[in-house]
RNA sequence: GCGGAUGUGGUGAAAUUGGUAGACACGCCAGACUUAGGAUCUGGUGCCGAGAGGUGUGCGGGUUCGAGUCCCUCCAUCCGCACCA
């Protein structure tokens, strides 16, 4: 009987569907477990082999859990807002749900011809107006609520709308942006607007002007994890600073908690570093600096405050609000032209542009705190506006920037440190002396930076501050395909639409594209198409695509609920995600904004846990490898092997990896079918009349033509094979190219495997007591398995499985006891192939997902010789068999008879020997 | 520049605590069966060497009876961040 892998896999996705095999509700009498993969964003082209990975081993992971007793929690849903299906409505006129819907039907048909054990009930999609109810729900909790300091965590509003009242803001440990002191008369005397203006300063979803990443081709903001190297995620386009007013979230406030969550959870060393980066600490100090003449104070922060006395020039971020009052009426010229110059910088050409060093002197000075003495005060774009408080001291002898600043601009130099050399660079080190620095000299940095700090504080114009590079969040884009915000405004103010009014639903719209006026695409919606319309007009930007992704792992837990976002006993038993799977390229965006609404609802008081993955693993990607063949001048493709030694004039050009025989030459026909451009193209053969390519390693993607689909290989080879094939390739959290040559050793496998039953032709297994060797092989393999498992080595798992395999049909084994066994433990990897095993071998079973995992028993692995290899100054020389029962004294007594230790001897005495116990034996000569 | 990771046969890789380097598979070579099949089975396959043997985990050094594994220097590749004060 054949393995006839089509119609068995068939059957069995039927089946399972039908019985709902993976279904999963609360059982509190099972512990439980939940595996999450990353949902995917439905796009057009459907799903390549590299995808499924993570949701492969995710997959066995969560099956195996469910062997081993636990009631595993494996959902799957679609992240299906984004921009892709928003271009797409905009060239062609389709409503973007339309094209999501569909892209959905195809991913879920490509999903389920891999045989996952999703429970489909609880699907979600962040663009279902069901789900993005409670994201606008959450967003609410968040606009009322702030960061209290003291409690050290986010608190309702009403608490400090309360405390306003009673004593104003003068006591206040909030985390804000409110520059204004008021007591509780003056608070009570504002105005409505008045009051919402400061509260906005205070809230965790906020309004405000700030800086943000403006995109001028998507005519949208983007956040700063949507930027990648100084052009958007999304398209490449040229992004700019500029003032607006958006939503935010003040993400800021958790930089602390944020950290020092890390080192609660099991991720990567990689993945954490990425996000402390990210979070960017620095410790240092505030000082300021009056500026002479002048009411002002320019204040800095520093990470070296050891190094005040070396301070001779400062520079403010051209857009510093002080550089128009402070600059001197015959720098005025000078100053306003390289502020006009540096705004029509993108971002990307300030940073393209680092070696060239540029500025414009003020005319102001300032004074130094401790000596009084006058300090230039200058502009340069290599100021940051958005970090610390825009404005640096300058220390040149300590910091190469400020040096290459004072050389260029002819600024002196002075030095602080004893004994060091700063004729040619900076001495950026932290170990040198301090000198020529009043109070600090003959200091280290430590003590001196303690004693700068304590005197920074004493004469009252600074403290020791943490400073953190994380910025708050924009929350808002002026796009169409998104959550509308549940936000109108009354008398220019937001308010909250009421949450029986939920979800505000996204109206239709004529075009997909901003106003006249510059106006959101929302702006165009006509009052009637809206769900509600309320106070002067709706909020029209939308969110960003990681609002629904934030939470989705909660909505999971109670996916229907209409009352709530997920009730809480669900959410009490079901608790942290255990085993996150997914990509390292959400390192800061998804999980650090997943970690960060995680927190606001623990410290709401709506979940008990403040860390949303307790493990994580990122999955490596798998490659393309394109085909590259050669067109040369006289416009002939030609063969690799008949390339000419100098390939001027040569193009490269990819070709469609299906178009290629095996061995690696183009298929001539199919070729000038695929593209007109190649329809009569002509050839230079090498002398097999081949025409070969070269095989680069890219990007998996459609622009390349090297995509392979799991389509194609299930139909070919069935998805137990594909499965076991992905999880075969290498480690799961490497990166490495596709290659489908090696799927027929799997393939080859999985019909020996098959064979183990079918000896003779139909399915046949004996009742006999198992051979000892049999027991042996099963056990090893047990013990493997359940090891490579507990540390996520799939692709040692799949080896296992062979050597198990190999070793059975040697031994001609046929019992059922054995062969039951390991089809339990090759369930989780290659359920089709292993559930129609157990439907004959146990015919009344509804599924083997309902068996007991076979449990490791070390007995059957007692072994009572050894072969010990025997080394010889650490080289494997020859191995003795010598029984386990043998002191250490007496294996050496043996081993020194051998006549090959003799001969290796060559008749010197050995110095030493030495014995591991059932390990090794090393004579050293 | 800073941070992280990785370097092992022709290829994907294994070696979990320092203890037989290359398991398992692809590919390749030889053979069997067979009225071509992309089927199955057997044997071989790190490199040099006829063999004995030598040699071998990016380079160089160190610790150790013993190093792919630990330490130091360097090199290469990949990823992330980057005028962050």
């Amino acid at each position: 009987m054949d393995y006839t892998f089509n119609a068995i896999e068939a059957k069995w996705r039927q089946l399972w569907q039908e019985r709902k095999t993976y279904q999963v509700t609360e059982d509190t009498t099972k512990p439980k477990f939940y595996v999450l993969d990353m949902f995917p964003y439905p796009s057009g082209a459907g799903l390549h082999v590299g995808h499924p990975l993570g949701y492969i081993a995710s997959d066995i992971f969560a099956r195996y859990k469910r062997l081993k007793g636990f009631n595993v929690l494996h959902p799957m849903g679609y992240d299906s807002f984004g921009l892709p299906a928003e271009q797409y409505a905009i060239q062609t006129g389709q409503h973007p749900a339309i094209t999501t819907k569909e892209n959905i039907a195809r991913y879920r048909q490509q999903l389920d011809l891999m045989g996952f054990s999703f429970d489909w009930d609880r699907e979600v999609r962040t663009s279902d107006p069901s789900y993005y109810k409670w994201t606008q729900w959450i967003f609410k909790q968040l606009f009322d609520a702030y960061y209290d300091l003291t409690l050290d965590k986010a608190t309702p509003i009403a608490a400090l709308i309360s405390t306003f009242e009673k004593e104003g803001n003068l006591n206040v440990q909030a985390v804000h942006e409110c520059q204004q002191h008021f007591d509780a008369p003056t608070w009570l005397a504002f105005s409505s607007a008045e009051k919402e203006a400061v509260l906005q300063q205070y809230r965790m979803a906020y309004l405000a002007e700030s800086w943000v990443n403006w995109c001028p081709a998507l005519g949208t903001v983007l956040a700063n994890d949507e930027i990648v190297n100084g052009v958007s995620e999304r398209g490449g386009h040229p992004v700019e600073q500029k003032r607006m007013m958006q939503w935010s979230m003040r993400i800021k406030a958790y930089a602390e908690r944020l950290l020092e969550g890390l080192d609660r959870i099991d991720w990567t060393d990689a993945l954490k570093e990425q996000q402390r980066n990210w979070i960017g600490k620095s410790k240092g100090s505030s000082v300021q600096f009056a500026v002479k003449d002048t009411d002002l104070q320019i204040e800095v922060f520093t990470t070296r405050p050891d190094t005040i006395f070396g301070v001779s020039f400062m520079v403010l971020a051209p857009e510093h609000p002080f550089v128009a009052q402070i600059c001197a009426a015959n720098q005025k010229e000078e100053v306003a032209a390289y502020q006009q110059q540096a705004a029509l910088k993108t971002e990307r050409d300030r940073q393209a542009d680092v070696k060239n060093i540029t500025g414009a002197f003020t005319g102001a000075y300032a004074l130094h705190p401790f000596t009084g003495q006058e300090i230039p005060i200058w502009i340069g774009d290599y100021v940051l506006a958005s970090y610390g408080t825009g404005a640096v001291m300058a220390v040149p002898c300590g910091d190469q920037r400020d040096y290459d600043f004072a050389t260029h601009f002819n600024l002196p130099i002075p030095n602080i440190f004893a004994d060091k050399d700063i004729s040619e660079a900076a001495y950026a080190e932290k170990d040198a002396v301090i000198a020529n620095s009043d109070f600090l000299n003959g200091l280290d940095a430590k003590a001196a930076m303690e004693k700068a700090i304590a005197a920074i504080e004493a004469k009252g114009i600074g403290q020791g501050k943490t400073n953190y590079r994380l910025r708050d969040a924009v929350f808002s884009r002026q796009r169409y395909w998104g959550e509308p915000f549940p936000v109108y405004y009354q008398d220019g103010l937001p308010q909250l639409v009421a949450d029986d009014l939920l979800p505000v639903t996204l109206p239709d719209v004529d075009a997909y594209l901003p106003t006249e006026d510059g106006e959101p695409p929302l702006a165009r919606a006509a009052k009637e198409a809206w769900s509600c319309q309320l106070g002067e007009r709706m909020e029209y930007n939308t969110m960003p695509g990681w609002a629904g992704s934030s939470w989705y792992f909660l909505r999971y837990m109670d996916p229907h609920n209409q009352e709530t976002f997920a009730d809480p006993q669900k959410l009490a038993y079901w608790n942290q995600v255990d085993l996150y799977i997914g990509g390292s390229e959400h390192a800061t965006g998804h999980l650090l904004y997943a970690r960060f609404w995680t927190k606001a609802l623990y410290d709401l008081g709506f979940i008990h846990f403040d860390e949303p993955f307790a493990k994580l693993i990122n999955q490596g990607m798998i490659l393309g490898k394109s085909a590259i063949a050669y067109v040369g001048p006289d416009q002939k493709m030609y063969s690799l092997d008949m390339l000419p030694a100098n390939k001027e004039g040569f193009r490269e050009v990819r070709i469609l990896i299906d178009l290629l025989n095996d061995d690696e030459s183009i298929q001539l026909d199919a070729l000038k079918a695929w593209q007109p451009q190649y329809a009569n193209q002509e050839f230079v053969c090498n002398a097999e009349g081949k025409v070969l390519v070269k095989r680069e390693v890219d990007k998996m993607s459609k622009r390349w033509y090297n995509v392979v689909t799991p389509d194609d290989l299930c139909e070919k080879y069935g998805a137990d094979t594909l499965r076991m094939y992905e999880m075969f390739l290498g480690p799961l959290e490497q990166s490495k190219p596709w290659d489908t040559k090696g799927i027929t050793g799997v393939h080859g496998f999985l019909k020996k495997y098959w064979r183990l039953f079918h000896l003779n032709g139909q399915f046949e297994v004996n009742d006999a007591q198992p051979s000892p060797a049999a027991l042996k092989t099963l056990h090893k393999t047990i013990k493997k398995l359940t090891d490579d498992l507990e540390r996520f080595s799939f692709n040692t798992g799949v080896s296992s499985f062979m050597i198990c395999v190999n070793e059975l049909t040697e031994q001609k084994c046929n019992n059922r006891h054995i062969l039951e066994q390991l089809t339990i433990l090759m369930a989780p990897y290659a359920p089709h192939i292993c559930e129609e095993i157990w439907s004959q071998l146990q015919p009344e079973a509804s599924s083997i997902f309902t068996a007991e995992y076979p449990v490791f028993d070390p007995s059957y692995l007692a072994e009572s010789t050894f072969d010990y290899p025997v080394s010889f100054n650490g080289k494997m020389r020859y191995k003795a068999t010598l029984d386990l029962s043998l002191s250490i004294e007496e294996v050496q007594a043996h081993i020194l008879e051998k006549p090959e230790t003799q001969k290796w001897l060559e008749g010197k005495t050995p110095k030493k020997v030495i014995v591991v116990h059932g390990k090794i034996v090393n004579i050293v000569l």
